[in-house]
DNA sequence: CAGAATCCCCCATGATACTG
DNA sequence: CAGTATCATGGGGGATTCTG
């Protein structure tokens, strides 16, 4: 295309709609404050109920039920019972998870590159500004 | 406590407390239904608020003015304000959140890739389970 | 040990209206 | 055009209690 005159408005807008929605769909069953951490968990091998209750800082049981449920159901991790007294489960990752696990190795990698960075801007921005922005006190 | 074994606990629930708050802070600043549109939108290049309006469906102006004072606060995105008559403000990607694209690319990736697996998954369970899982009907 | 069931609160988001 | 100000809400998440 280019020099033509039929470059109309800067072609944005437009081809968004889908990828935002795919990418959506993605960050939607990886959302909520702890299946990241439980898949990150389970990605290492198979663990037990109680063991990611531990390993996961902060979770509830409540929320641990819940978050592994969800990821089950997403086929993100399977669930294994042991028939034994006392009883024995065991969560593991899906292939898929664990692909999804390299996906996340590039976040990580870029939040741990920009650490520093986003935390100045904020001070700066905060600094002329009021702070009308969330304020964040965790990790 | 262990059956008196010496071979602890298949070595896990340490190497993670760091790449899940890594993990975890790269993903709240993501975070919000809106944030990720918003980015991938104006990585393509500048936009303006009202550009932003209509390329991002259903976001209101509230929410739309939230999400990218907390992206700016971030420096994810750099506002800049024309003293013209009427007003012209333009947001841009920072060099940062062009480096987040790519990274979200291979969640697009993913979520492509697996997008029937998981809606299968999802049929499967619920068909032989009740639907306790939240339901989902948008994308 | 591995949950299920309840109660409750708060914050992110939506709807609506006003303005430099 | 590019916001701000207010009010209302819903469901995500926490605390607690009960069980196979």
């Amino acid at each position: 295309m280019s020099q033509g005159n039929i470059d109309v408005t800067h072609d944005r807008e437009f081809l968004d709609e889908r990828p935002v929605c795919t990418v959506l769909e993605a960050l939607n069953r990886i959302s909520g404050k702890w299946a990241i951490g439980i898949l990150l968990n389970v990605s290492h091998g198979p663990a037990r109920f109680t063991e990611l209750e531990r390993a996961v800082p902060g979770i509830s049981r409540r929320m641990l039920t819940l978050t592994l449920r969800n990821l089950e159901r997403d086929g993100l991790i399977s669930r294994t019972v042991y028939a034994t007294v006392p009883p024995k489960v065991e969560y593991r990752a899906t292939g898929m998870a664990v692909e999804l696990y390299d996906s996340l190795t590039a976040l990580t990698a870029w939040a741990e590159r920009h650490r520093e960075t986003i935390a100045g801007s904020r001070e700066a921005y905060d600094r002329e500004h009021g702070r009308p922005a969330g304020a964040d006190a965790d990790c």
